[in-house]
DNA sequence: TATAAAATTAACCATTTGGTTAAAACATTT
DNA sequence: AAATGTTTTAACCAAATGGTTAATTTTATA
């Protein structure tokens, strides 16, 4: 791909996930760029085709794809704990996806139809299997999914209060996070096992 | 107060929540309370300090005052569980201000430091309380905190998104909530109890 | 009722913003 | 090297936007 290109996509990523659509500018990304505006229109017609562009990108990470997790054969309980834990690895290392991807559906909820949204209801079959087996205690799945995300994304949604809350920096905030995978496997444990 | 100003205190509100404050503009505003727009700045003087007046007051919203309940002298997995079920109510009835709240933070930070954080604290110690002893599961009272908060309101975060994925309607996202009440309460037993 | 004060409006202003254009700089091909 | 095509830039534009102002209507006061 043509390098001005890649510097315009880094470029808008940066801004568009900090700032959203409404409060992003294309002069401000331009400049991190390092480059002219005109470019913008040049490589990518309008700020919307810019913004679908990163979005769409962004939005695969939010449901992460974990094929090889799913078709292992674990049973649901350490299959869940270990989705929870991978995801909060990656909510980490991109503590500012979340509040984007919903920020941008809350916005226009029209994004929200352009999804592969196979993920959750992979993990919802491989739930009812286990559930059927009396391997796990049975519940309203999608009850279950909400709260485990919900216990995955919440921290992250609400990271500039939480560390505001707190006086924490974004160390320390991390390391509440590392610890909070232990923490959200022994609920899932304590939520599911008969 | 000057009914002129009610009515645009009532728009703003409307225009802030649904649009946030890059995304709103004064003359929605004005058009929605039906007055000139002027009349903004004449009793405001500014959108800033029109949208820091509807700020406070649904952020005290967000974190609801619980006085009573937390003074009561039930045990704390009922004062929790009771607390869940109520927040829930109240987010069925707002549910856009979970958004609208952490959005606004989320942009700037220092919004968080206007809070009168007392709620968290007082439902902590009630909590250590009881942890000692030994009612409850001992655990980091923060990691739980989260946690319940999370499965409260994270569907409300990520409603749009849901209703998309399920193909539901309003109706049917608010009974899926009011049937969440049990399933959390569910979930902090499951939890909590030692 | 005359007068002062408060509320309201239409027109206006400066700045910002997404987007365009025409020309210049650069690269490629013949 | 000339011609052709591509990339980049500076200058510009129209619309939108937060905010102001001067004049007008409404309300309260003497």
């Amino acid at each position: 791909m043509n390098p001005t290109e890649e510097k315009i996509l880094e470029a808008a990523e940066a801004i568009f996930m900090k700032h959203g659509y409404d409060g992003s500018r294309m002069q401000a990304i331009a400049d991190l760029a390092g480059i002219n505006k005109a470019m913008l229109h040049y490589y990518f017609r309008s700020k919307d085709k810019l913004f679908e562009r990163i979005f769409e990108k962004k939005f695969n990470g939010f449901f992460p794809t974990i094929e090889e997790l799913l078709q292992s054969q674990i049973n649901f309980i350490d299959k869940l704990c270990l989705f929870a834990e991978n995801y909060i690895t990656f909510l980490i290392k991109n503590p500012f996806l979340p509040h984007f991807v919903l920020s941008t559906i809350n916005k226009d909820p029209d994004f929200a139809k352009k999804l592969p949204h196979s993920m959750p209801q992979h993990l919802m079959m491989s739930y009812m299997e286990d559930a059927e087996k009396g391997l796990c205690k049975m519940m309203n799945p999608m009850q279950l999914f909400m709260s485990v995300l919900g216990m995955c994304v919440f921290p992250f949604l609400g990271k500039p209060l939480f560390t505001s809350l707190l006086g924490a920096s974004d160390e320390e905030f991390n390391e509440l996070m590392e610890m909070r995978k232990a923490e959200i496997k022994g609920h899932i444990r304590s939520i599911l096992t008969p």
